[in-house]
DNA sequence: GCTTGACCTCAATCTAGCTTGAGATTGCAT
DNA sequence: ATGCAATCTCAAGCTAGATTGAGGTCAAGC
């Protein structure tokens, strides 16, 4: 197997498409060098810098934030277990916070299924949509997951 | 205070602008009365639809989802508690869901930070990654891999 | 030496969820 | 009656995260 990879061959390795990860390139996210004949070549460590920008994605980071967690990663050599587990550390503090909120949403529901409210005034709930009023513009995943995501999973 | 909300009563009740207000009319969330002079006229029970539709949003529903969950609502009366707790009692479902998911990551998480590998076939992580392939539109991948891609490479 | 497929760039397009702006009208208070 | 804020419509713009297409090049096999 060869020391670099085509893009190609990185798409089949981590079941992304070739334009995402042109995209993602383009994003910061990889630093591929050129041959002579301008083909992009990945170092093979690149496949688990995509595993991790998948595996964040979900977890609801942005690209941007997926990549300032990889710029973390050590610049001239390839990054050793070390150097995983400590962007694995950031995103489970991140988890649990999330975990936590959807709890403390769940209680509140609970609540609110006994009066059957959802009244902004009376609910607890009313605290957890309020968030949703002070985010910005654009798409607002404030939990990182679009809709279909917990469908008939877990 | 009176029977029917102009937009902006409706907007400082919830918190949310205006102008999504109207976004939200032309999705099929809200249906107004309008004036004789065409100023929208919302009755106060669609405080109760905005705020369940901005809790909904945080749970991850799309606005065609929320307005499916919308439209389970009686048509000619205002919702009572009981058609209220209906819903919610879905959305609770749908959060149970999510959290299990989310705990099942950190569980595989807490795996890879032990070995550091966020390798996508060796690592519990991938069945997460795994939904990334299917999400979105395009042509994607299956994965499929060679353990020997992900050994560290100095 | 030709063909084929993988690759290149760059620009345009798409979905979701809104916001912003232009230009016109309404409605409440003085 | 007038003034001014609130409202109206419609179109365009924005962010995120990509995909798609046009037009062109590279590299390996026959």
């Amino acid at each position: 197997m060869a020391e670099q990879l085509s893009i190609g061959d990185l798409a089949r390795r981590t079941g992304l498409s070739v334009s995402a990860i042109r995209f993602y390139e383009a994003r910061g996210l990889l630093s591929p060098i050129r041959t002579r004949g301008n083909q992009r070549r990945f170092p093979r460590a690149d496949i688990r810098r995509l595993s991790f920008a998948m595996i964040a994605q979900q977890l609801g980071l942005s690209l941007a934030e997926i990549e300032a967690e990889l710029r973390t990663l050590p610049n001239g050599r390839s990054p050793t277990r070390a150097d995983w587990a400590m962007i694995s550390r950031r995103i489970r503090g991140r988890l649990d916070r999330q975990i936590r909120f959807l709890e403390q949403t769940r209680d509140r529901l609970d609540g609110c299924i006994g009066c059957g409210c959802l009244s902004l005034d009376a609910c607890g709930l009313y605290n957890a949509a309020d968030r949703a009023a002070k985010a910005g513009a654009g798409p607002r995943y404030l939990l990182g997951n679009s809709p279909a995501d917990f469908e008939d999973r877990a």
